[in-house]
RNA sequence: GGGCCAUUGGCGCAGUUGGCUAGCGCGCCUCGUUGACAUCGAGGAGGUCACAGGUUCAAGUCCUGUAUGGCCCA
């Protein structure tokens, strides 16, 4: 085989074949497939070449095991490594403090992914023989041997070999060679390749020095390393050089360790393990974080992973253009669930017309579905994201580049509207503020069970919201107010307190504290809105009108400075809460059968409602509420109301409403059948739970007692339903 | 080959330790709207929770297997 040493692969295989064919032991030639991996740069194959390269031997206890140490007790996994039994670096047994066990995974599976990965681990080749990146801070000189003009390090080698003893491990004898190099503050290592070669490397650390240090090692004949570091070996330094590492600097001392690192998945093992290595390698166990949030990854609409390289994934300044930067930001904190993908489906916009459509797709190669590089509508063409990505197409004036949008992100900006309005709404209708009063609570005014119950909601809503964000569940705080502002403030308190709002100072105070609180929780996802309404409430209403008992909130200029509301616990009002859901399950109730009777909304109803006492008494006291909510005229409330002739019946458990003279005999038949046939269903449902004897044996009595009440009342329903059917005939 | 995740109405997603009649946004249907908002309001239809077994008084939820898709590692 020694004809072929020295020569180029292609023309190695042929004169293989033809060494074979020389010797008379070539079989068959014949082509087959094979699957060679190929350069997705280049696109050409990807051949073994053995080099030397640079190694950072991390299989070592000081960084394997002081990774494995950083995982917090709770989220570790049965192990029989001996990392975990280890002393940690300071010597110590391993346990609470500098940075062991203070690492932690939300979601907490993810913490599995790094255990594994760290037991798993090999050394790791960090020099790249690219032309972006670190270059590698390492001189190096050869000499051949015979030339036995090596100076000082040959000799201490020698020397060293000699007290020792030769072999293998003594070919990189490293640390133990001194010479003038070392002398000046750097790591030198020789080595003795073959028998023919001697070579000595120099790594040069920052310094003073370090320029003519570089200087005097090039005039000397040495010569740095061409090779560039790994990117994730640079990065892994990150937590510490961005703060002035390796100077002790303030920002070093405040910044590392920081509170969170927030991340993807697939950079668990390429990113946050080697910076954990790092850190606490190089600052004494500290760890750079304490908390690792795994965030959802975004695929496109075919279930595909969004790629720069691939040329499927979207600009955020297309969606900014599209929908604006709230309701992006919105969109995407609610798209923040705890699990692993969710999906975007990506339309394109017509720069044309400004029209919105669904692109034609094409399969790249890899089998990826792409938009077509030349998209084609009512006759003109333009050019997708794609097609600029990969480099297909270019746009031109006639053909001018398409953004990308996505429907999903209509939520947000139809929120971001919906906000607007109700503050536009608030500023309009709030009318003229009395006395400023920093000190104000429901119980010295004249406040109605709508009050107690935004306030209460707004406190539950609080603390709804510190509780998602103190587990990394954005999807459930944005959610949270979502709901807290549309349904609730302006789908049920606004529309109660709009006609009186201007002369009652008690709705006033509390719509505004409701306002504010909204402004700064909304905030953090919706900044700029949310800071321009802040300047328009400070231009409208001053800050000692703001807040009420149990819900304090301070002044501020900018929102963004702003305190974070903190809910006492006399906002909450249990009983508010109970009435205000009855009240709401009957105006729905009623705006219900109205549409099945097609009553116009302008069409006032009488009606009256026969109600056991105490709810007797509340939708008395409520009537100002539930009135307009449902456009009816109470004509009397009590325990003892007969259905008046000609009435529609609205069965809300044991509250019954009639509303006057709207029956139409064959509508009301068919409303009522229908509800039967619900409570027919939901009677069965009860009653088979209940005829097994063993859910009533096994079932904790609290859950069997709720559904003998629940039967009680469908049958009680059922009845009055079947009462009903027989008075129509 | 190993690991992790997902599969819930047309689409995109919630559903905490197994326990009210499975929710939300978009879309769809009906009705409405001259003063916060048609980027709106009221109401409605639509789901045997991928499939097959199992555990349990009780399974979308727990266990086993299968299928499909996604990601990471080798």
């Amino acid at each position: 085989m020694k004809p072929l040493v020295g020569l180029a692969r292609e023309e190695a295989r042929k004169q293989i074949v033809i060494w074979f064919k020389g010797h008379d032991l070539m079989g068959e030639v014949k082509p087959y497939r094979h699957a060679v991996g190929h350069s997705y740069r280049s696109h050409v194959p990807i051949e073994p070449y053995y080099t030397d390269q640079w190694y950072v031997k991390v299989t070592d206890d000081k960084l394997k095991g002081e990774a494995l140490r950083a995982l917090s007790e709770s989220q570790r996994q049965a192990s029989d490594d001996s990392s975990f039994n280890a002393k940690t670096l300071s010597g110590q047994d391993a346990k609470e403090g500098n940075g062991d066990a203070g690492l932690e995974f939300t979601p907490d599976r993810y913490a599995k992914t790094f255990q594994n990965w760290h037991e798993n681990i090999r050394d790791w080749c960090i020099s790249r023989q690219l032309w972006w990146g670190h270059r590698i801070p390492v001189w190096v000189k050869r000499w051949a041997v015979e030339t036995k003009e090596f100076g000082d390090s040959w000799s201490k080698f020698l020397e060293f070999q000699s007290e020792h003893g030769a072999g293998q491990d003594l070919q990189r004898v490293a640390e133990h060679v001194g010479n003038q190099w070392v002398d000046s503050g750097c790591t030198a290592a020789v080595r003795y390749p073959d028998a023919k070669t001697f070579e000595e490397y120099v790594c040069v650390p920052p310094s003073d020095d370090e320029e003519a240090i570089i200087q005097k090692l090039s005039q000397e004949g040495y010569i740095q390393d061409p090779d560039v570091l790994d990117t994730w070996f640079s990065s892994a330094l990150w937590p510490m050089s961005t703060m002035g590492w390796p100077d002790d600097t303030p920002e070093l001392e405040k910044w590392n360790p920081t509170s969170v690192l927030c991340t993807a998945r697939e950079i668990i093992t390429l990113w946050v393990s080697r910076m954990v290595m790092f850190n606490r390698y190089f600052k004494g166990g500290d760890l750079p974080f304490k908390d690792v949030f795994i965030h959802a990854m975004i695929q496109d609409g075919h279930g595909q992973k969004m790629s720069k390289s691939l040329g499927n994934g979207v600009d955020p300044m297309d969606i900014i253009h599209s929908h604006g930067a709230d309701a992006m930001r919105y969109t995407l904190t609610k798209m923040t669930t705890q699990t692993q993908d969710v999906r975007l489906p990506v339309d394109m916009v017509d720069p044309h017309t400004g029209e919105t459509f669904t692109p034609d797709y094409v399969t790249a190669s890899g089998g990826v579905k792409v938009a077509a590089p030349i998209q084609e509508r009512g006759g003109k063409k333009m050019v997708s994201s794609y097609g600029i990505a990969s480099g297909k197409e270019k746009a031109t004036d006639e053909m001018p580049a398409a953004r990308n949008t996505s429907e999903k992100f209509d939520e947000g900006q139809k929120f971001a509207n919906k906000l607007w309005n109700a503050f536009r709404f608030a500023f309009a209708s709030l009318g003229e503020l009395g006395e400023p009063n920093a000190d104000f609570g429901l119980e010295q005014s004249n406040a109605t069970l709508a009050d107690r119950w935004i306030l209460d909601r707004l406190g539950k809503t609080i603390d709804t919201v510190d509780k998602a964000l103190a587990n990394y569940a954005f999807a459930d705080y944005a959610t949270a107010l979502y709901d807290f502002v549309w349904r609730d403030l302006c789908d049920w308190y606004i529309e109660i307190v709009k006609r009186s709002l201007s002369e009652t100072p008690s709705q006033q105070r509390v719509l505004v504290t409701c306002l504010d609180a909204s402004l700064r929780l909304l905030h953090p996802v919706m900044p700029f809105i949310t800071e321009r309404l802040w300047a328009a409430l400070g231009e409208r209403v001053p800050s000692d009108w703001r807040g009420v008992h149990g819900l304090n909130l301070e002044a501020s200029d900018m929102l963004i400075t702003a305190a974070w509301p903190k809910a006492g616990a006399s906002l909450s009002d249990e009983s508010a809460e109970e009435n205000f859901e009855k009240l709401r399950t009957i105006v729905e109730a009623v705006r219900n059968a109205r549409n099945a009777y097609k009553i116009p909304p302008k069409q006032q109803v009488e009606a009256t409602t026969q109600a056991p006492g105490p709810v007797s008494q509340l939708i008395f006291e409520t009537r100002y509420l539930t009135g307009p909510l449902t456009n009816c005229k109470g004509c009397g409330v009590g325990p003892h109301i007969d259905r008046p002739a000609g009435s529609a019946t609205v069965l809300i458990g044991d509250v019954t409403v009639y509303l006057h003279d709207v029956v139409d005999v064959e509508t009301e038949k068919a409303r009522l059948e229908k509800l039967l046939a619900d409570k027919q269903k939901q009677v069965k449902t009860f009653e088979g739970r209940l005829s097994n004897k063993k859910y009533v044996d096994n079932a904790p009595a609290h859950l069997v007692q709720e559904t003998r009440d629940q039967q009680a009342a469908a049958i009680k329903e059922l009845e009055q339903v079947q009462q009903q059917l027989a008075e129509l005939g």
